[in-house]
DNA sequence: TACATGATTTGTACGGTGTACAGAGAACCG
DNA sequence: CGGTTCTCTGTACACCGTACAAATCATGTA
């Protein structure tokens, strides 16, 4: 509607466009959290730095399209699916918000402090509300709900980024599990008998395992809660044909 | 032991302490995560910003050991007692890191990225695990159990202090409710009717009482895991390979 | 007592950051 | 065409973390 009567603007043709300068910004969070400079994603998309702002009002609202672009990639296709279990639904959701945002680790450092309330973000609480109440939970404990796992996903994400101090793309995960390791077995183990016992354990906590372990234990909580109060919701089981928990 | 053969070094008695030092970072902290550089620590306590490098090798340094000192605030009673009932006692605990930590809002936001395997850090740990096993979790879920309270407890205060972007200490927790309550109304409701819905609930997020409902939705989740024994869970059983019709 | 030693503190300096501000140039309008 | 309005450039400021060398001082030893 706003659309339609939009005529060109008074000066001279933009020489970037927005997603231009999120591209830089992405390719050069691959190299660090600091590796996006202002200074840095003009040089890399050919313009002086100030000119940066003529796109984007400051550098935190660089960040923030940025967050928006990484969210709006998420694939729904699963999510989104009301015929789905609700269980494999969720864990579609949070396999992809994992996916997509830990492949650029350096933004979900960026991330801590954006508020994460543009449309987008909203449209996925939106699916994400929908999906717990097909789920059988009230509105209230729906909203409770959803910011409970938004609170799993995105700590599960800021502590996996912040365990690697790389400025890299992170490191297979086998790998980390190894170094993570080698690190707990180092500790003295008569002071922390219980960590050293776990370390192994411990070792595998960044990992697309623990990951999917924690989101199972917080939908059985939910769960649970459903099952004996409520609506009695009828009957079944999504029992999804996963492999069971246990490695 | 190795504290007794102590001899005063060469140099002339230094001017500050280390925990000086911090005092000054964390009441700078109050006035926002950025506040508390070197220079303005120095300022602080009345040296020349170098002078600080002679207590700790660089800022990331002194973040740590500030972090460090936060986490050894909080108060064990309950929580290392193990003839409370564990719920009630992993309840302690959040409330207690919840409670020490959010006091700072600004120390939040620069402990993300933060290692914390500190001492106490890893007395903490250490402490929960036995704490998990008391309620019946085998070593391997107990690991798993503790990081997954830790990405909740951790999860919980970053998505927190993000919330509010003022400096100052946090606004109290009802006037911060009515804010968002506000923000929440002011959206479009006819493209998020769920969100717009759950307005009121969404607005209480940020609060002890949501914080809590959380907490125990995990412990649920535990529990029911322990309940029907660990080996052979299935899952939670949860209905609804069918949504209701259109909401 | 005198001196060498070594840690503490200072001063200066470098390269980095975000961004405010003034001006040059290009595209549109009347 | 002149004027308006936007984009981009250049310069500049205040701040950041910290490397480096010189100055200061309390000690251990001669």
């Amino acid at each position: 509607m706003s659309e339609s009567g939009r005529r060109r603007p008074r000066g001279p043709r933009r020489a970037l466009t927005e997603n231009e300068i999120l591209d830089a910004a992405l390719s050069l969070l691959d190299h660090g959290p600091n590796a996006a400079s202002v200074r840095a994603i003009a040089a890399r998309v050919g313009v002086v730095p100030n000119a940066i702002y003529t796109y984007f009002p400051d550098k935190a609202a660089v960040v923030d399209a940025l967050v928006e672009r990484l969210l709006g990639e998420v694939d729904h296709d699963v999510f989104a699916d009301r015929a789905q279990p609700w269980r494999d639904r969720v864990e579609a959701l949070a396999l992809e918000l994992r996916a997509k945002l830990s492949a650029h680790p350096g933004a979900v450092s960026l991330m801590v402090g954006s508020r994460m309330d543009g449309p987008i973000a909203q449209t996925l609480t939106e699916r994400l509300l929908q999906l717990l109440a097909d789920a059988g939970l009230d509105p209230t404990d729906a909203a409770r709900a959803s910011y409970l796992l938004f609170v799993y996903i995105f700590g599960s994400l800021v502590l996996e980024v912040a365990d690697v101090q790389q400025p890299a793309p992170l490191p297979a995960e086998a790998e980390r599990i190894a170094t993570r390791q080698l690190a707990f077995s180092a500790r003295p183990p008569d002071h922390f008998p219980l960590s050293a016992a776990a370390a192994a354990t411990m070792a595998g906590y960044i990992s697309t395992e623990q990951y999917l372990w924690g989101l199972r234990r917080i939908l059985d909580g939910l769960t649970a809660r459903v099952a004996m109060g409520r609506k009695s919701v009828g009957s079944g089981c999504a029992a999804s044909s996963r492999p069971g928990p246990q490695a």
